[in-house]
RNA sequence: GGGCUGGUAGAUCAGUGGUAGAUCGCUUCCUUGGCAUGGAAGAGGCCGCGGGUUCAAUUCCCGCCCAGUCCA
């Protein structure tokens, strides 16, 4: 990034210079001509410790001083989103506060909410998890607050100097001394946006980053910037992009030994007296070491090994042992991990992830395992969703959409599956030792990688239970990247192509196609004219038909010009041109046609789809507000909507969803759909309106079905009575959190109950009862058939007894020999044979029917059954087999058992003789 | 969405291409004045579901369902 970018007139008359630092190499802008360093770390060490640099404030002061200021300042304020970011599908969580932005905003599709604006937006980022609690500064969620700036080419907001000089007001407004504070030039490059930026710095702590987003790696007509091996082009929008941490202005504010203390001191002594350490938070040892700590933690990163060096510094600076210190300190760092990871599970809860073993719900169900593993280590024995419950009192229960009974029973869920998961472990861990101490072997890391990998099972865990009983296990240090890298092996990238891509171009120069499908819902007849053909694809001035999107298939139907008659087969949107894919024809530029959907499919998919939302709405009414849909799919014969739960919908709460989706189909209330500015409707509605994904574009057509608000885009009925009956036929668990209900609308429900009703009377025939008597019946047969089972077997060990009391032997060489024709199973044939060869005889039992079956006992070394048993089943025209002393076989040729049995005789005579 | 592990008696789990097992629990009886306990006998299994291979599948192969777990 070029140095002219920083040349700020406003640096220039507020007396800057630039200067470059010393240690690091960096440019920065000061104010104080004597400075050396930039401010940064790990060039200058943190001096606001013990001496605050700011007014005290606590996080709603600060974060209310900040908001009020810039509002002063002409900005207009604008309410948090969810930490969950569910308007993009690119990351989980929101990161930073212009991620709120992203994509629409910032490419300049969607105007802003306002301009300019601030806010004050809860971040989650749980990259740096491992230091939290550990450097004094790390934390899973903090509060990014920023003013953001949206400059087109027609109207300028305010831009670099502006920015800087309210950033300067800022600070001094909360008691800050703008001489202190360098301007550190760090260009930014991110997500493929970038721009020049500066890092704010005072006190050896970075408070603040402006950055200048301007450059897009979409070329345009500017001169292109070659960062890091990409090119990037100035951008049609840019966007002043700032960010100040709120937690860390109010740290500085009050000059605590870690930013935990200053940030959530309530919590920190409450999960202390929990933990039992209350006494420490006293000790003015204590005070110091932390300072120390955290004072050397800020100049290195503390990840893995480095965690060792910085005990070793700090023990070294107090004069005592790096054991010592690792003892007085470990357990007040989980403390502190605890207090943030418990607000983190605020938030995510509160905005209503549901833990579950996939995407987002995944990180949450993460990080309450860890938060349970440290409270377990700390012997805290509150529960967890007591600490999450003080946590959301705390922020506020207001602000939070999700209720707080519901995360407590999710917490303690949560909490009772890992105690479950632990439990099981454990079992698994002290057989596997047992094993490989039998064997006096240590047990391999292969084991141990999948006890982790298949049971959650952790490897210290594995460990400590191991040694207990006595095995040996060995750790590397780098365990978890190994299983990484196992990982990584195996990952494949799924290529997904778009068909239409290739068309992109002629796109442009084609008009949008008129929505009729919009214009006139119902309408199934239309006459459109061909404005372009390629392809087997037919693009029209207008249409009817329906592309696919929002989860609802493209209509079908056919396209009547002069000359000929397609099908159409396909319909997608492309843009805002809508090609229609025909088959069994062509068409040419300029036809005009008479185009037909099929009405029956057609009508049975706008029924599914009104549908989907009232089955939401009721699925909402009847389990709770953090109902969420998770994806759809809708058919012309079922549907099927999957939404995020925390447990298993049981049947009667699926009776009561399905009553309730068909009170409101009766109410027979309006469909109500409008088109509505984006930004209007976000505040209006919330973010519940994207539950079928989020749409692109400024307005957004908002669809109304029974108190249910959704941004939508497909077709619907035009009253709820129009879905006639809605029938829920399955739930399906797909993951932990999120249950598939499977369901028909309209004539396809009474199809499924008439299918329904089809199995009910072919079972009730088949069994010659009432329908009402089916299920008594067959409790009936099937425990008549078990208590029979029960007397075959006791009558065939009878039956057994009985040809065992009444079998001939024949005396061959000393051996007791049994050859015969016994007309039973062969599961009794071999109990007989081998009661005759337990005593040392050998018995070639045979039973016969539809197809032989044959057994051979020997009780004698010289007589191999396996051996023989083959040969007399090739007599019968099958197989045999099984071990010296015990072999089955068969065939199908029942009527040469009398020959096979013989043969078999002197086989064994044969061998008996040598 | 991908990977991995598992599904056998009420519970926890062995096991095998050829007659389904153990421990605890349960029932009954014996020992005892009664209880703890000790002894004996017994009940309890679509070996998750559906296909395939095989003379023969709980076991091997394929698909599905269910549960658990790691990762993005």
């Amino acid at each position: 990034m070029l140095e002219e970018e920083y040349q700020l007139d406003y640096f220039k008359t507020q007396g800057f210079t630039r200067k470059i630092c010393k240690a690091c190499g960096s440019a920065y802008w000061t104010r104080d001509p004597s400075r050396e360093t930039c401010g940064d770390a790990p060039c200058e060490p943190y001096t606001f410790i013990g001496n605050p640099i700011f007014k005290p404030h606590t996080l709603d002061s600060m974060r209310e001083a900040y908001l009020s200021f810039f509002e002063q300042q002409g900005h207009t304020r604008i309410g948090r989103y969810p930490v969950v970011a569910r308007w993009r599908d690119d990351i989980y969580l929101t990161i930073a506060s212009i991620a709120d932005f992203q994509p629409f905003v910032t490419s300049g599709v969607v105007p802003p909410p306002a301009n300019p604006l601030t806010i004050s937006q809860p971040c989650i980022r749980l990259n740096d998890l491992d230091s939290v609690g550990k450097s004094g500064r790390h934390l899973t969620t903090f509060e990014m607050m920023a003013h953001h700036a949206f400059n087109t080419p027609n109207e300028e907001i305010y831009w670099k100097d502006r920015t800087v000089e309210l950033c300067d007001q800022f600070i001094a407004s909360i008691g800050g001394d703008i001489t202190k504070v360098t301007y550190k030039e760090n260009p930014w490059i991110g997500g493929g946006n970038a721009g020049p930026s500066v890092e704010v710095l005072i006190g050896g702590l970075e408070v603040a980053t402006l950055v200048f987003m301007s450059l897009g790696r979409q070329k345009t007509d500017g001169q292109g910037y070659d960062l890091k091996g990409e090119m990037y082009y100035p951008m049609q929008l840019r966007i002043v992009d700032t960010g100040y941490g709120l937690e860390r202005l109010v740290w500085a504010s009050k000059g605590s030994p870690t930013i935990y203390d200053a940030v959530f001191p309530e919590m920190v002594s409450r999960v202390m007296s929990a933990a039992g350490l209350s006494h420490m938070l006293d000790n003015p040892d204590y005070t110091r070491i932390l300072a120390l700590n955290a004072k050397y933690a800020g100049l290195m990163d503390i990840s893995g090994t480095n965690l060792f060096n910085l005990r070793k510094k700090v023990a070294a600076a107090i004069e005592i042992s790096p054991d010592k210190l690792d003892k007085m300190i470990t357990p007040v760092e989980k403390v502190y991990a605890v207090v943030d990871h418990t607000r983190c599970l605020a938030y995510m809860l509160g905005d209503c992830i549901v833990p579950s073993n996939v995407r987002e719900g995944y990180l949450a169900r993460l990080v309450i395992r860890r938060t349970l593993r440290m409270m377990h280590e700390l012997r805290i024995s509150e529960p967890l969703a007591d600490l999450i419950e003080a946590q959301i009192r705390i922020i506020g229960t207001e602000k939070f959409e999700q209720d707080l009974a519901v995360v407590r029973e999710i917490v303690d869920r949560e909490t009772e599956k890992y105690a479950q998961t632990l439990e099981r472990g454990t079992r698994i861990v002290q057989k596997l030792a047992k094993t490989y101490k039998a064997k006096s072997q240590r047990v391999p890391l292969a084991e141990i990688i999948t006890l982790y990998d298949s049971h959650g099972i952790q490897p210290e865990m594995v460990k400590d239970i191991a040694t207990k009983e006595g095995a040996v296990v060995e750790l590397p240090d780098n365990f978890y990247s190994i299983v990484a890298d196992q990982h990584s092996e195996s990952k494949k990238e799924a290529v997904t192509e778009d068909k239409t891509a290739k068309y992109a171009d002629r796109v442009q120069s084609l008009p949008p196609t008129r929505k009729l499908y919009y214009e006139q819902p119902s309408a199934i007849e239309f006459e459109a004219v061909v404005i372009d053909f390629f392809d087997n694809y037919a693009v029209l001035d207008q249409t009817v038909f329906y592309p696919e999107g929002g989860g609802q298939p493209a209509d079908t139907g056919t396209l009547v010009s002069q000359e000929s008659m397609v099908r159409v087969d396909d319909v997608v949107k492309v843009g805002e041109v809508i090609f229609h894919h025909v088959s069994g024809g062509i068409l040419s530029r300029g036809d005009r046609v008479k185009g037909m959907v099929d009405e029956q499919r057609r009508w049975s998919l706008m029924r599914h789809h009104t549908a989907t939302h009232v089955l939401l709405h009721a699925a909402k009414e009847v389990l709770g507000a953090h109902i969420h849909q998770a994806g759809a799919q809708k058919g012309h014969e079922s549907s099927r909507i999957d939404i995020r739960h925390f447990k298993h919908i049981t049947d009667d709460e699926l009776h009561r969803i399905e009553i309730a989706a068909n009170r409101m189909i009766m109410a027979n209330q309006p469909v109500e759909i409008g088109v509505e500015d984006r930004g209007r409707a976000e505040q209006k509605y919330g973010f519940s309106l994207y539950q079928g994904g989020v749409p692109t574009g400024k307005d957004i057509r908002v669809v109304k079905v029974a108190g249910d608000i959704e941004a939508c885009a497909g077709t619907h009925c035009r009253s709820t009575g129009e879905v006639g009956i809605l029938k829920i036929i399955r739930v399906e668990h797909i993951q932990d959190g999120i249950e598939r209900i499977e369901f028909a609308a309209g004539i396809a429900a009474i199809y499924y109950m008439q299918h329904l009703e089809g199995l009910v009377a072919a079972s009730a025939d088949t069994l010659s009862v009432q329908h009402e008597n089916l299920p008594a019946t067959v409790e009936r047969f099937f425990s008549e058939w078990k208590d029979q089972r029960k007397d075959i077997e006791r009558m065939s060990a009878k039956l057994v007894e009985l040809e065992l009391q009444t079998i001939e032997t024949e005396s061959i060489g000393g051996v007791a020999v049994v050859v015969k024709r016994i007309d039973l199973p062969a599961k009794d044939l071999s109990a007989i044979a081998a009661s005759v060869a337990e005593k040392g005889g050998v018995a070639l039992l045979a039973g016969g029917g539809e197809s032989a079956r044959v057994v051979l006992a020997s009780g004698d070394p010289r007589v191999n059954a396996g051996e023989i048993i083959g040969q007399v089943c090739g007599l019968l025209g099958g197989k045999g087999g099984g071990k010296p002393t015990l072999a089955q076989g068969g065939g199908p040729d029942a009527a040469r058992l009398d020959l096979a049995l013989s043969v078999g005789k002197e086989r064994i005579i044969t061998s008996i003789n040598g």
